[in-house]
RNA sequence: GGGCGCAUAGCUCAGCGGGAGAGCGCUCGCUUCACACGCGAGAGGUCCCUGGUUCGAUCCCAGGUGCGCCCACCA
């Protein structure tokens, strides 16, 4: 145990490790499965990536979650935060990919079975790296129950729950156009895909007509597509091209004969107002394409080469190579009209950062409709809340409008498809197939689909387990808003669907934390940080340093300030960094550290004595401390962390330290029994107070309380709550006042630091307090009524007469006694003003006019007394 | 093309019908026996613009300007 006398500075580097493991071995973080969930709080994690590390978004979230599950648990709840990693499939291939290739071979090489056992392998090397992190930030999950996406039990839900889905028809199989990433080599979901703003050219392209009468011209962005082009469309009402319709034209370098057909979907005014149509690689194209029943011909490949179906020059040549090419064949043949620069929006993907080829495949889709009809309704209802509520809106939206999930990825890392094929048999089931013949589908399932089990298969589903009683529905999901639709919305389809219920009565969406300049973190933009180099000092990047200053390093703030900086900066709206904040944080611990100091080693080792109030001071403290505690929890359960956070800072620093440790010192100092006993009292409940958003500091402060035992982290609050003393908080608001009045003063007319003032109290009110204002207001109050003062100090109820003395030299302080006047005169008149306005008096409310009479007179009397 | 949000002190942000606050930064003064990662006192703001409602607008309404985000298959 560090000396509490020599530790002038709260050190949290030696401290937080040591309560990490203490409070990791008393078993607290684990709850017993017993009870209901109604009763029960709980939490699942948002899974991090297996072989993750822990970024800002992270840190900020977890700061989130353990706040609420401590709060919860303090308040007697048998909390349990459920904690978990996601096998992450394209990333967790990336990264293994990304290795095998290093050590010489490839995936290919390697082959499905042994390319997995290296996964495993991986897993096993860098999979505890983000729970260590998190056993660092001090966030109590319950490690004992660790889950993994890709573990035996949750891989048998995933199954079941597959072959189910199938069994109702709502997941199937077909041809469709999907997106398709070449950099993966995988189908992705639209969610997965992001619009990015291209400026492409745009060829206008001849395709003459068949009756040799010219040829139409019709624009693109994409000419290598024309290789698979099946028609041209033109509006039905579009006056030039109408006589056209039905008639061909020859597609250029292939001389297939496309028809010219007309459809609604063609805009008369964009380009030449005449199309080409390809199904095979355009979304749009398709739909048209089965609207007039075009054949869906192919030439870009999943390999994102062009395929044998186009003319065998082109085969093989890369999308780009090909469009070059087919570019330089149109120039060549005089077919491009004109060029020019078209900006547009382009899809990419959002895994792999490559341009999306749509394309045509045979994939597994799932039919979204009847699931999220019930999850409409659980969000329609109040059943389930966001906070913000807008987000409500955005999710109502979507739901509404859903459409199918193409779930397959041509991946090997994964959940792979419970699906057989024999001839033109399908099996799916948990089970394979009994019979010879058969062949598993290489695919795996989308990550997303295995993670929208997470809530229910963390705590053992399908199986009626204990966990599931105690735990299920989880109470609030914290999540950023991006995963929303990917996340949250499945979630909660999947609850009602397999666990009956909804995962979760509130979704907290919380802000996205940006870099200092306002991009967003990430690793490759040099953009974020390393929570652990802000806890344990590390390198500053660039974007992170103050001013002109070179970056230099990071201090080591500590988790309990990191963690207290990042609620103090969260909001509704997405933020920037801010190491502020994080320096505020500690600011704050190192405060309550010292605070605790001045209080433990002046009451001594037998302090508990019982809490009788003796003094005025005693009483205001109580009552602020009240009211600290019904503000700060309040915000807590509103999801307003950043007031929770300030709140209790302001709580400690202007209340306690400012006001109520400088008030009681001397009292201290005689170690009078009565304070002692509220000192005690009112340190104990700060700590408890504190302990959910810094539990460090606090921990560690409630080891050295006299006649404490066990953990802080463990105690409930009792429930019976102190009233609230509306007189004590006049009384001491008036003193505060008084004394800021006198330092004002003070320094306003240059009384030396060091000077006490003889002065005189002519204020009614003070009976109580006449003391803490001569301390700390720095005068000695006498009654002598014989000498004029030679200045006034305006208080609450009165004035402070200040009384002549040699220390004081006032000529100098005339000047800004005469601007203070002026100013006075100026506010006196804008009061007057407003009081004669007949309108105001006759229709603001009386308490206001009030207010402002009271504050003519108390600018009158300071006026009189200068 | 739809939808949402934000513009307040040098910086990062609170406030949101009755003459504006915090942290940091800045100025001045303090070895006041818990803390100089401290204490005390200050300076600093046409609360984006234009109209409207109101006795009264930073706050409500309308329009504008600027910035950001989400959704959407227009070559």
């Amino acid at each position: 145990m560090p000396d509490l006398e020599s530790k002038t500075r709260y050190d949290p580097a030696e401290v937080e490790p040591r309560i990490a493991k203490k409070w990791l071995d008393s078993g607290l973080f684990h709850p017993q499965p017993e009870g209901e969930a109604k009763d029960n709080y709980s939490i699942a994690i948002p899974p991090p990536n297996v072989t993750g590390v822990l970024h800002m978004g992270h840190a900020f979230q977890d700061s989130i979650m353990d706040t609420l599950i401590r709060y919860h648990r303090m308040l007697g709840q048998r909390s349990k935060w459920i904690l978990g990693t996601d096998h992450a499939g394209i990333a967790t291939q990336t990264q293994v990919e990304r290795a095998v290739e290093q050590e010489g071979t490839t995936r290919e090489e390697m082959g499905r079975e042994r390319f997995e056992l290296r996964a495993w392998e991986w897993r096993q090397e860098h999979g505890g790296t983000i729970i260590e992190q998190l056993k660092r930030l001090g966030a109590s999950c319950d490690y004992a129950e660790e889950r993994f996406t890709l573990d035996e039990a949750y891989a048998q839900a995933v199954l079941k729950v597959f072959a189910a889905l199938y069994e109702k028809g709502y997941i199937y199989r077909d041809r469709y156009m999907v997106n398709w990433d070449p950099g993966t080599g995988s189908a992705i979901s639209d969610l997965e895909v992001e619009q990015r703003e291209v400026t492409d050219t745009l060829y206008y392209v001849d395709y003459p007509l068949v009756s040799g009468s010219g040829a139409i011209t019709v624009a693109t962005v994409r000419p290598e597509t024309m290789l698979a082009d099946t028609a041209i469309a033109v509006h039905p009402d579009d006056e030039r091209y109408r006589r056209l319709i039905g008639e061909k034209a020859v597609l250029p370098l292939v001389g297939r004969k496309l028809r010219i057909i007309a459809d609604e979907y063609v805009r008369p005014d964009f380009g030449t107002g005449a199309l080409k149509i390809t199904p095979g690689h355009d979304p749009n194209d398709f739909e048209i394409g089965r609207r007039h029943g075009l054949a869906q011909p192919t030439v870009i490949g999943e390999d994102g080469r062009i395929t044998g179906e186009a003319p065998e020059r082109f085969a093989g040549l890369t999308v780009s190579e090909a469009q070059q090419a087919v570019v330089a064949e149109l120039s060549e043949q005089g077919l491009i009209a004109r060029t020019e620069a078209h900006v547009h929006d382009v899809p990419f993907s959002q895994r792999s950062g490559e341009r999306i080829e749509p394309l045509i495949s045979l994939q597994w889709f799932m039919r979204m409709e009847e699931l999220a009809a019930p999850a409409i309704e659980a969000v329609r209802s109040g059943q389930v809340r966001f906070t913000p509520a807008s987000h409500a809106r955005v999710y109502l939206d979507w739901m509404e409008n859903i459409r199918p999930w193409c779930i397959s990825r041509q991946l090997w890392w994964g959940h792979r498809l419970p699906v057989w094929y024999r001839g033109a048999e399908t099996y799916v089931g948990t089970q394979p197939p009994r019979g010879e013949g058969w062949t598993r589908d290489p695919d795996v399932l989308d990550t997303w689909f295995s993670s929208a089990l997470w809530p229910f298969v963390t705590l053992g589903w399908p199986d009626r387990t204990p966990q599931l009683q105690a735990f299920y529905p989880t109470d609030v999901l914290v999540t950023a808003r991006d995963i929303v639709f990917l996340w949250v919305a499945r979630m909660i389809m999947m609850g009602i669907e397999f666990a009956g219920q909804v995962p979760f009565s509130d979704v907290y969406v919380h802000s996205i934390i940006q870099a200092p300049d306002g991009r967003r973190m990430s690793k490759s933009l040099g953009t974020g940080i390393d929570p652990l180099d802000l806890i344990e000092g590390g390198p500053r990047p660039p974007v992170f340093a103050t001013g002109s200053e070179p970056p230099g390093e990071f201090p080591a703030y500590g988790a309990d300030a990191v963690r207290w900086g990042l609620l103090a900066m969260s909001s509704g709206q997405d933020v920037k960094f801010s190491e502020e904040k994080i320096a505020q944080g500690q600011q704050l611990t190192n405060k309550l550290w010292n605070a605790s100091r001045l209080i433990l080693l002046g009451v001594g080792e037998d302090a508990r004595v019982a809490v009788n109030p003796s003094a005025i001071e005693d009483r205001w403290i109580l009552s602020r401390l009240e009211r600290a505690k019904g503000e700060v929890s309040g915000r807590i359960e509103r999801y307003d962390f950043s007031h929770a956070a300030l709140g209790l800072y302001d709580f400690i620093f202007g209340e306690l330290c400012d006001w109520y440790l400088e008030l009681v010192k001397p009292r201290l100092r005689a170690k009078e029994p009565a304070l002692v006993g509220t000192l005690v009292h009112v340190l104990i409940e700060t700590l408890a107070l504190a302990h959910p958003l810094i539990p460090f500091v606090t921990e560690e402060i409630w080891s050295h309380v006299p006649g404490i035992e066990g953990l802080l982290a463990a105690r409930t609050t009792p429930a019976a709550a102190d009233a609230l003393d509306p007189e004590a908080e006049a009384a001491l608001a008036r003193t505060i006042e008084a004394v800021q009045s006198l330092r004002g003063w003070r320094d306003f007319a240059g009384v030396r630091a060091g000077v006490t003032v003889p002065a005189r109290l002519a204020a009614s009110g003070y009976a109580a307090t006449a003391e803490h204002i001569a301390r700390l207001g720095r005068v000695e109050l006498s009654d002598n009524g014989a000498a004029a003062p030679v200045a006034t100090v305006a208080i609450p109820g009165g004035v402070v007469e200040i009384l002549p003395s040699d220390q004081l030299d006032l000529g100098a302080a005339e000047r800004k006694l005469a601007a203070r006047r002026e100013q006075l005169r100026a506010e006196i008149e804008r009061a007057e003003r407003k009081l004669a306005n007949q309108g105001f008096v006759a229709q603001a409310p009386p308490e206001v006019v009030q207010a402002e009479r009271d504050k003519l007179e108390r600018l009158k009397a300071e006026l009189e007394g200068k």
